[in-house]
DNA sequence: CTACATTATGCGAAACTTTGCAACTACAAG
DNA sequence: CTTGTAGTTGCAAAGTTTCGCATAATGTAG
């Protein structure tokens, strides 16, 4: 299924109406990878969509996300970022508060939670769009070692 | 110990100054509850500190986060908000995506989720901070219901 | 108490994000 | 193909959040 296909019937499946906005921005984001600023995507589909405007951006971002195509990090307090969603390997992901690392999280681990969430609460937790903070490795090592002197 | 105290002894832990807005700040954070706004906290406290600038607002909520007294939710896409840090009873958030709705998490369900992460892959999940999206019961009962016909 | 180094604050400007509205477009139906 | 409805877009304005810099305040040491 082309990456086009899959935007019809993904946005279709919600209500939402297909047009070249939608495809062509879809297509950036799937060209460029990982840890996309709005305003990059923004600048790289607007060669090809002359007249695109920056809040169209935002809303069709916005849409993507409820179609589930992409999903939404929040690296520190900088402004935010997505990626296309990998439908093939589906996971969460743990951000790095200290270095802004953006590591893979398996959804195994967190349909284990989920379960005991929802048994405890009755709460759905939303594992696909699931980012949480922390420390990396390096980063947790470094922060608890005192300088001069290993753990 | 006063509210005040606590806040003496946590912002010197961090190597930041106790001033008088931040003082404020907090008190009116403390005494206005949960779901707070910058905005909202910003009209309070200028009440008691006229020359008050948004700039110090944000960034002494930030300090305050860093230090730990208050957490920060993301409501759906609306403004940040926050509020005191519950220290007699730590715990997450689970913010109800349809109704806003926002629960307490047991951290005890948080701690082992935590491990597991850790185990796998060194990951040092900030457990205090952790704010989750997702269906609480009503909502998630109500959305997965097809109308006159069940799944 | 005084002087010093460091951190905070206020201010203005910039950057980021959302919203209301009129014109436009996709899609389904006739 | 024509029509109609509902969802979309561009634009402009408003709202939210961050940043740089000069001034002011805090906490520390003498």
């Amino acid at each position: 299924m082309s990456c086009g296909d899959r935007l019809a019937v993904e946005l279709r499946k919600k209500g939402y109406k297909v047009t070249a906005q939608r495809t062509i921005l879809l297509e950036t984001i799937a060209h460029k990878g990982d840890h996309l600023s709005v305003q990059e995507v923004y600048k790289e589909a607007r060669e090809r969509l002359p007249g695109l405007n920056l809040a169209t951006v935002y809303r069709t971002v916005d849409s993507l996300r409820d179609a589930g195509l992409i999903d939404w990090y929040s690296p520190g307090s900088e402004p935010m970022q997505f990626a296309l969603r990998d439908h093939e390997n589906p996971h969460g992901h743990l951000v790095c508060k200290s270095c802004g690392e953006v590591l893979d999280l398996d959804l195994d681990l967190v349909e284990d939670f989920k379960q005991k969430v929802r048994g405890a609460s009755g709460f759905q937790i939303d594992g696909n769009h699931l980012t949480l903070e922390g420390l990396c490795v390096e980063c947790s090592a470094g922060n608890l070692a005192i300088p001069g002197k290993e753990a």
